[in-house]
DNA sequence: TGACAAAAAGAACGACCGGTCGTATTTGAT
DNA sequence: ATCAAATACGACCGGTCGTTCTTTTTGTCA
């Protein structure tokens, strides 16, 4: 029975992420927050002690909605190629979302956050880590399955495929180039390419 | 010959420049800007009529040495192949600048503003975007050279190499990942490869 | 050196910041 | 129905924000 609180906490997290999509997690007013929601600061003050909890808590909620509405999804794929197909166009989904203005929380986090200090940033770093090597791991796959070339390494992979997700999100969100999704897509077809297991 | 008021200008803009690196140009303080300059707020004040004037100011003034620093040196080089990865080696240690702190400002604001509107955004979106047709262009006479294919999208090139440059700001800055360097240098050699010209 | 302009300082502005406090209201279990 | 805990409130804290005004200092050049 999710209790009342829970459920506001929800709301909460639930606007906060879209406004911190919007305007980076310092740029985030509890006080804006607060009027969107129509409830004080100080009823928002009981679900966080703080502003810094909250920003951990948006990152992980936000995290946790990347591998509901992109990994997971995925993983009801073949594994291998298929799988990594099918990441990248989520991911492309979900960097492209029109419902979330500023993109990809963890990417203007990532840039926000990248030469502070403190348990933000840290808790950042870990789950960028964390997800690097789930596309590490689901390349190693692709090489079990082999689809993909064995000594590929697959960290190199893992980074050349997530700079084509932030030139993505550069030329979609701030050039609105029309044939963003198209570079986007081309250039990992490439990497797939140079990456594929001789025949 | 050069007034004094020219003379603070630039220091204002030196430091706010760093500064702006670090917490990005919404995040600048003007009260901080003043107190690490040794001077009030009102005395920056008279340099510039708004905030948002210094932010323009800041990002041209930003293209500007990002001219100096990376492509006109590059311009030395033999045009082509040499002058493309001059371009490449010149820019990672643009991003590695360890005198500035949070790295490159373009990068930052360019996530900063990926939704915003007005005339700051305006600027900047120029102002890559004459960019990325720079590294165009530069590619172009790589195919008019002989070294990169015809028929290679130019276009498409550019995006890529500035993603990898994205990556490595990424795994540089963020992750702190010591072959963030080799990672960039490796994806860029990869791309440089499935562009070359047939023997 | 004196006159005039340019540059910087100082004080104050309303608005908003993150955060605290004591108190009222609602809720869920007994 | 009762009562404690959970939840939300409004008022308020010291500070900082960007900005505007007036005044003083500084530099420039005849």
């Amino acid at each position: 029975m999710t209790s009342k609180g829970a459920e506001t906490r929800e709301r909460i997290l639930d606007t906060a992420f879209r406004m911190a999509a919007r305007d980076g997690l310092a740029g985030l007013s509890l006080g804006e927050l607060a009027g969107q929601l129509k409830m004080s600061k100080s009823g928002l003050f009981a679900h966080f002690g703080s502003k810094e909890e909250l920003q951990i808590d948006l990152l992980r909620t936000g995290a946790g909605r990347f591998v509901e509405r992109v990994m997971l999804p995925a993983f009801q794929r073949p594994r291998g190629l298929p799988r990594l197909k099918q990441i990248f166009a989520n991911w492309m989904q979900w960097a492209n979302d029109p419902a979330l203005p500023g993109g990809c929380l963890m990417m203007a986090a990532a840039i926000e956050l990248d030469d502070s200090e403190g348990p933000v940033r840290e808790t950042l770093v870990a789950l960028q880590k964390e997800f690097l090597a789930a596309l590490g791991k689901s390349a190693l796959i692709g090489i079990e399955e082999g689809h993909l070339r064995r000594g590929l390494d697959v960290d190199q992979f893992a980074f050349e495929m997530y700079s084509i997700l932030l030139g993505f999100n550069h030329a979609r969100r701030l050039l609105r180039d029309p044939k963003a999704e198209k570079r986007a897509r081309d250039a990992f077809a490439r990497l797939l390419e140079s990456s594929f297991a001789p025949d």
